[in-house]
This record gives C-alpha cells, sequence and structure tokens, in this order.
DNA sequence: TATTGGCAGTCTCGATCCGCGAGTGCTAAC
DNA sequence: GTTAGCACTCGCGGATCGAGACTGCCAATA
C-alpha cells in the first residue's frame, strides 16, 4: 500500500477503469477494457496489471469476481495525474449565460442563482458560502427608530449587501436624532472595514455613549459569520441526488440531508478551502464527516473583488466525472465572479 | 359512490382503521379491529361493515385478503367530523418554546426558525410562505448612491421586513442629495402602504421627476410577491420523509423536491389558504398537482398584525397522524404569530 | 333482520433453489 | 513479459413453494 510509483501502462489503465466507471457505475473488467480502451493487450494481460493496482490500493473489487472500481486513492491518483482537462460544451455554457441574465443585482440573487444552474449542470448538490464580509468596506449606514429604545441598525456593504441587526439603546432617542446620528457615522465609517473601524475604536477609549454601542454593534454583525441566513451554505440540486443509484440506499441520503439541512459543519469543511488553490477536490473517506463518507466535493471559490469572497462547489457521490464537473464548477464560478465584480465598487 | 350518510358504528370502524393505518401504517383487517376496538363484535360483523365501506368508498383493499385503507375521501370524512382534537405533549410545547427563544429578532429569523421547528415537531416538511407585504406600511426608506446613476432603494416595512431594490436615475445625483430626497420621502410614505401610495402616485399626474421614478419603484418592489427569495417558500425537513415507507419509492421523492425547489407552483397553492379559516387540510387527490397525488398538506396562517401574514404548515404522506399534527402546526403558528406581534409596531 | 361461526379461496411475502453469465486467478506454453 | 485456456467463484434474476393473513360467502342462530 506504499507510495508505488505507477508506470505508464498501470497509469493508463487506471485512467481507463475511472473513466469507465464514472459513466456506467458498473465494476469494470478485463475483457472491456481491453476491448474497448486496449487492443493491443490481451485480456489476461490487464488481468495481472489489475492485480497489481488491487495489490496497491488504487483498485478494489465488490467481491471476487467482478470487475474492478476505483479506490478513493484511486480517484486521487486520477484527478491528481491522469485526468484531461475537459472543455465545457456550448449548450451548458448557454444555460449558464441564460441562467445569470436573469439574476437580479444583488450578491444574494446571484449566488442564488450560481447555486441553481450549478446544480443543473453538473446534475449534483451545489453549494455555495456567503460572502466573507469581515474585510468587506462598509458602504452605508442607517438607523431606523422601533418602539421605545429599540433601534434597527441597517449596514449596506461592498456588493449591496444588507445586514441588519436590532439593538436597544440606554435612552429613548427620536428618529430625528438617529437620523442625525447616521449621517455622522456615515461621514465617520464609510469606506472602512471592520477590522479597521475596530482598532478606531480600541484607540477611542472606553465611552459608553450611542455612537460607540452602535460600532460595536456594526462590527460585530459584519464580522460574525453564523448570525443570519446568509452565512449559511446555499444549496440546490438535492433531486439530483435520487438520480444516481448510490443513494438508493437512503440512509446515505439522510446523513447527506441532515448535513446539508444544518449546514455548520458543511460550512466548516468550506471555509477551509484555500483561496489560492485552483479547484480542489476531496474525495470520500478524505473528508472527516462520516455522512460524506462516499462523496466527493469539487470546490473552488468566487471572487467580488479583492476582499469579499466566498466558496462555490458541488457535492456528489464519489463517482462522478471529475474532469466535467472541475471544467463546470470553474465556470459558474468565473461567470458569478464576474458579476459579482461591478457590484463591489 | 354518492354521499352515503355513515351510520354511527361505521363511523366508529372509519375512525378505528384511519387511527391504526396512521400508526402502523399496514393495511388494517377485521380481527384486528375486533380485537383491538370493538371486543363486543364479531369479526364477521365488521367483515360486513368493511365491505360496505369499500362500496361507500371510504376504504380500499389494496388487493383481495389484504386488510383497508382509507382512501382520500375516508381521511377526509375522518378529518371533517371524526378526529378528536389533541392536546400537545409538554415536551412538544418545550421544544417549540425553546426553539424560538434563540431566533433573532426578525421576520426572516422567526419565520425560519417557525420552519424548522415544525419540520422537528411533526416529523414531515414544513412550509412557510414569505408574509403578504402589499397591505404592510412603510416604516423607513433609505437611498444609497452606487456607481454612476445607479440607487440601491432600501425599504423597511412593518416588521422590520427589508426589501432592497436598484434603480437607474436619468442622471448622476450625489449621495447628499440622496439622503435630502430620502429625508422628504420619508416624511411623505412613512405608515403609507402600497396601495395608498399607489393612489396618491396617480393624484398627482404624469410627472417624470426622480422622486415619482424611485416612488414606483418602491410601490413594485413591495407588491411583487416573486421578486426575492422572501417570497419563495421557506422550507424544511425534508429528512423527515425519508423515515416514512411511503417514500421508499424514489420517484414519489423526486417530484415531490422538484416542486419544492422550484417552488412558485407550491406558492401558489399555499396563497390560497383562507385567511379565515382555522386550519386547513389538502388530502391526496384533493391536490392539483400531480406531485402531491399521495401527499397531505396541512396548512394555517399566521399573523403579525392586521395587515401582514402569511401561510404556515406541512407536507407530509397522506397517512399522517393528522389530530397530532393538525395540533403542533397551530401551535407553531401561534408562538410565531405572538413573536412576530411585537415587531410589527 | 342483524349477527355470527365456519370454511374455502385468494393473494402477498419471504425463503430457497437453480442456472446463467461475467469475470477472475492460475498454469503452461509462447 | 505476454497470452490462451480452463476451472472456479460469485452475484443476479426468475421460478417455485409454503406459511400466514384476510376475505367473502353461506348457513345457522338469537
Amino acid at each position: 500500500m506504499e507510495a508505488t510509483p505507477l508506470d505508464e501502462r498501470k497509469q493508463q489503465i487506471l485512467k481507463a477503469v475511472v473513466s469507465d466507471y464514472t459513466v456506467t457505475g458498473v465494476p469494470v473488467g478485463s475483457q472491456v477494457l481491453a476491448a474497448k480502451y486496449f487492443i493491443a493487450l490481451s485480456s489476461a494481460t490487464i488481468r495481472n496489471e489489475l492485480a497489481d493496482l488491487v495489490g496497491t490500493g488504487y483498485l478494489q473489487q465488490p467481491h471476487t469476481s467482478a470487475g474492478r472500481v476505483p479506490t478513493d486513492r484511486g480517484y486521487r491518483y486520477f484527478v491528481d495525474f491522469l485526468m484531461d482537462p475537459e472543455a465545457v460544451s456550448p449548450t451548458v455554457r448557454r444555460t449558464v449565460k441564460q441562467a445569470f441574465e436573469t439574476a437580479p443585482h444583488s450578491v444574494e440573487g446571484i449566488l442564488e442563482k450560481a447555486a441553481m444552474v450549478l446544480a443543473q449542470v453538473t446534475e449534483n448538490v451545489s453549494l455555495v458560502t456567503a460572502p466573507e464580509t469581515s474585510e468587506a468596506r462598509i458602504k452605508h449606514i442607517d438607523l431606523v427608530s422601533l418602539e421605545s429604545q429599540s433601534v434597527l441598525i441597517i449596514l449596506v456593504l461592498e456588493g449591496n449587501l444588507i445586514k441588519q441587526t436590532v439593538i436597544r439603546l440606554e435612552r429613548a432617542t427620536s428618529q430625528d436624532d438617529l437620523s442625525r446620528m447616521a449621517a455622522m457615522l456615515n461621514r465617520k465609517v464609510k469606506g472602512q472595514t471592520a477590522d479597521e473601524l475596530l482598532l478606531r475604536l480600541s484607540g477611542l477609549g472606553p465611552d459608553r455613549d450611542e455612537q460607540r454601542q452602535i460600532l460595536e454593534r456594526v462590527i460585530e454583525s459584519i464580522s460574525s459569520h453564523q448570525a443570519t441566513r446568509q452565512s449559511v451554505v446555499l444549496h440546490d440540486g438535492v433531486r439530483n441526488l435520487l438520480r444516481h443509484p448510490e443513494f438508493v440506499e437512503v440512509n446515505r441520503l439522510e446523513e447527506l440531508l441532515e448535513l446539508l439541512e444544518q449546514g455548520a459543519q458543511l460550512a466548516g469543511i468550506l471555509q477551509q478551502v484555500a483561496f489560492d488553490k485552483d479547484v480542489e477536490i476531496i474525495i470520500g473517506r478524505e473528508n472527516t464527516s462520516s455522512g460524506l463518507r462516499e462523496c466527493s466535493l469539487v470546490l473552488t471559490t468566487y471572487k467580488m473583488d479583492e476582499r469579499v469572497r466566498g466558496t462555490i462547489g458541488v457535492i456528489g457521490p464519489t463517482r462522478m466525472h471529475y474532469g466535467q464537473v472541475v471544467a463546470r464548477v470553474r465556470l459558474v464560478s468565473q461567470a458569478a465572479s464576474e458579476l459579482l465584480g461591478p457590484l463591489g465598487n
């Protein structure tokens, strides 16, 4: 099971097994391989190679006298070294384009569209995290008087991302006063990030006036990634899962649904996706969550500008057409980023 | 199949069949009925009655020599005339209470919690529509300058419901001008509903200044029920469906998921729920959607105050414990309404 | 007339069995 | 190192069968 370097022919055979298996879903045998991919070789030769690949842990057989199926390790080797870059078909390209044409001009709207179309073109479940706002610049702030001492703080960030939060002041304040205060705050905080604000605040000493209270709440509301629905992972396309034969087993589906509906754990995984890598693939048991034992994630990031960004990708059975999915995830991410860019002015 | 009035004993037998079937999921036979519910009668007598109930369309048998199962008509008769009012267990009551204690002070937050806890306590899929805002009073309006001539309109309605929309003005306008305009608009529109605004606007003649443009957009954004995610039906608890044996058949689940993920059709059904009725139950084929042929809906409305309100309920297999579900839907609706009430000041 | 016991008939469900086909591993020859 | 041949294994689908559950009907009964 140690890291035996695979010779050229073994690589080609592994590649053929993965390719064939991902489309047919049937364990692939030596005869099929010989006929479809290696006409120059006999099935017996291929059997020998297959036996080696099983020995080194790249393949497995569901039972004696069945064909071979890739292991997680096999898939990993495939995506790292063997996978051909795939082009996205014009049809898919058009689908994506059209989907985004009808998207509203807001971050949420665009991300929802992205989730929708990504699920559609990959035939898997799509995942999208809300943009990371801790470094987003503040564009506008507004205060609305509610009953008694409650005040609704409305915050507009880059990308027209709106955050709202309610605060209780220590004394009743009229809407006029609040409006004046909002105007003042706007002059002060416009263009700042939460971090910068925090810095200024700490340099200010422990005053206890309303402005300070409000600003603290503003910072909190920008930084906290759990407070609103926005922070939770968007997903779409659960119905697609039912088409995959690996989910006739209902428990698997249930585990996965639980993960999706609860969200927190998934959010944790998605947040760890490196912003510098292109596309990140997590295969089967490489996942820490037990619910994802038999699933793979194909993830990348989307960008709004230099500061605000998040993760987008899909989750599906380990047996997926990685090349195609990677290409389509990348496409949707780029399309979404292009649309999001101008919003972040 | 015409509307034969059922005599007392037939009613009791129908009731027993529905009750037993909803908990066991197994077609219920004459012997079971005699043993569990009608010790005074012989199974042969019950067989005669059952045969009558089949003849009049209240029951059916999956096949000869199986027990009886309620038809949609049987369920309908049950919920209309036979169902006992059920109390909600203290455990459930506590669960609901605790769920709402952690809810944020916003309409969306509370409704999400409601969807979540309703799914949990009914073990079905919960549905919640966004509040109808066409008659909601405007609380606050704000204008934020975006790039060039674009302006972000932020609207706060009763219940701290925030609506946003982007508009392009015919000429560039500074943020200062926008702020002044917002202040003016606030004085004008505060406390009005979209309808009232529309009335005033039409009395104003066809001016073409910015204010009018903005107000038109405001009205549109309040009235349009399709524009934002908020209008779409919230749902939760899909994982619960997998526990019901009627959904091992995957196509059914897929149809239902499609309905849920697309939303529009469901929204249409939910909007038709009468605001004056207590709890509305729609059973099986009473639904127009083919995807809901084997599902029932238990729906009621929630209220924020006299004006803003929406629909809340669950969707599940026709074989559900109607009494319990009705009681729990009602409970969650009331709890949510209580929380929403104070927000609508 | 309503009810009941008895009984033959019907149908589903699960277990078991069997043969086919696919695919393997091994061996000996090239 | 490659290949043909062959015996062997195993899963899958279809057929078969008996047990069990219920029914419908009929004749007897209160």
